[in-house]
DNA sequence: ACTTGCATTTCTTGCGGCGTAAATGCACAA
DNA sequence: TTGTGCATTTACGCCGCAAGAAATGCAAGT
């Protein structure tokens, strides 16, 4: 999906981000809506879309705004939008209930998340500096400069980057990138984190993989299997493999295993960015993947750590063989 | 209106910080340094303390400010108030050179690190918080007037808690302190994680542990065994723990494992802060570090893998003898 | 030629104001 | 009594200004 966004308006973009370019809008909801309340919309729509509530229900502000942590003001915006787009219809004086034909309009919702502009500047960011693009020091003030970002926007991204290892404040001024991403090691080197990790996390002693997890994952599994895998973005791809493996770390329930696995991902995408996604590897991928759900459903926790651990070693094999293709740019160091 | 607040002294502090608490200072260096300048400072002190630089030796700006990673300025301040100290000998139009009894003033200079505002600010939450007495949610500007910060101050910490993974932004405002700290079970959860990953970066396939480093870490252990075990402060022996065992998974070369470890290892300083520091246990501890660095130095990694995981497995067991006293405020949650 | 020492430039941070988004209180309707 | 709809209050993000602090350029000295 194009997450370069706005890049060229920059500076001037408020905090209304990118998001919702729903359509000019009438009237009543004319001021564009803000983070919060176009998440609650989206969150709602979903609600439909699934048939967690089904048409004539009557939507109840206080229950929503618990549900998604937020107060009732930005439900009441959502709602009102999602009438406006003949989801809901709006009773006057008696709130707002689904309309019979929501569900078939539920799904133009598809998730235009937004959040992108501080996302896509981070990829921006990335991709500049495994180019080579980025010099290896520069002050924040040319980073805002080229970015087109805000002091606060900025500092949160440096900060994540100095949080993922790859960035670091210089004792005067500036900022410094180090090598950890441009080298071709740190690809096979986050793997081997993560075989030391994810099996041991399979044998953690309270581990239980919630029954509706596991047939969530398995569908997901499936419809690759059924097609996805020559149809969705490399993106979509990646994404779909990070979530099984941290759903099944995650049922560990030891947080510190989850959480490093997360961060060990978010940089293994930077890494992956550029080797050309071989698909015909994923068919294989996901049977492996299908095949260490049936073990956890069974409560092998031994059998189902060695096949995940043979399974993230047959990955890095895979990869070893498509490492020449990434040493493009092999920086000697040292 | 709490906002105007200003209320505590806290807000004046302007940058300088807590640092160089050195005395009234005679006429020359009257302004106090910024953060830079006491760290140049600092290491030129250490230079001459250690021996690097001998009385007579002269000091080239350039060379300095290039090993510091900073430039002439601050290195010209620095060499002025350690002429001002006594430690420098100041040649008009030529610069400076070390004073004849430079080596022995040299050791008065003992770190004194500040970088205080901020880490207080940032222990003194993480305790209210594990104590209960800070709330789950709360909004920037509550923890701004509670802990006298500025805006900029504040963000920093929540980001870096966020990193960390124990505090997160709410959808709406305000933040959210996540239950990780306070469950009695983090303590050990984060032992198995390091039980997972040190043993492993032993294995990893560059291991090297440099030479310098095991005898300097060798004789770290000595000093405590001879002593400072019983003289040291509870923050000392933290981190001498600490840096050995990052040290050894450092010596692997993958900063993934390097990285994990230290992220792990700032939460856990988190969760024991309560517990006292059994000073006996570390006797056993510096026993067995010094065991593993001798097999590490005969290069047996098998086996110094198996010694790491048994000392951290010893380790969490006494841990679990002491949990009942970390249990005084166990939050039972669904 | 190399360095120092100063002057100038550049960078960063703190603070307060402003505009807007979200939270909250309250009156009123069902 | 419960819940809606609006008005009020509160919180937060962005911006500009100004004060330092560090980096850099330059002339003069050795």
């Amino acid at each position: 999906m194009g997450r370069e966004g706005t890049h060229a308006a920059g500076r001037r973009g408020s905090r209304h981000e990118g998001a919702v370019p729903v359509q000019p809008m009438s009237d009543a909801t004319k001021r564009l809506p803000g983070r919060v309340v176009t998440e609650a919309t989206a969150a709602i729509a979903a609600l439909v879309a699934e048939g967690t509530l089904k048409p004539g229900d009557r939507l109840l502000a206080q229950r929503l705004a618990d549900r998604l942590g937020i107060s009732r003001f930005p439900i009441g915006q959502a709602m009102r939008i999602l009438a406006e787009r003949g989801l809901l219809t709006a009773d006057p004086g008696r709130g707002f209930s689904v309309a019979t034909d929501g569900p078939c309009h539920a799904a133009s919702f598809r998730a235009e998340r937004g959040g992108g502009d501080l996302a896509s500047a981070y990829f921006r960011i990335a991709e500049d500096r495994l180019s080579g693009a980025l010099p290896e020091h520069i002050s924040e003030q040319a980073m805002r400069d080229r970015y087109g970002l805000g002091r606060g926007q900025l500092a949160q991204l440096l900060n994540r980057m100095a949080g993922e290892g790859w960035a670091e404040r210089r004792p005067g001024y500036g900022w410094r990138f180090s090598a950890v991403l441009t080298t071709p090691a740190a690809l096979e080197q986050s793997y081997r984190l993560r075989l030391a990790i994810e099996p041991a996390s399979l044998l953690e002693p309270g581990y239980r993989l919630d029954g509706n997890l596991l047939r969530q994952c398995r569908e997901v599994e499936l419809r690759m299997l059924d097609g996805e895998i020559e149809t969705a973005s490399a993106d979509t791809l990646y994404e779909r493999g990070v979530r099984f493996h941290e759903a099944i770390v995650g049922a560990s329930g030891n947080p510190f295993f989850l959480d490093t696995l997360k961060r060990v991902n978010r940089i293994r995408r930077l890494l992956v960015y550029r080797s050309l996604a071989d698909r015909s590897r994923y068919r294989q991928q996901a049977a492996e993947h299908l095949e260490l759900l049936a073990t956890l459903e069974r409560g092998a926790q031994a059998e189902a750590a060695a096949l995940l651990r043979a399974h993230l070693q047959g990955v890095m094999e895979k990869l070893s063989a498509v490492r020449p293709l990434l040493e493009a740019k092999s920086h000697p160091e040292g």
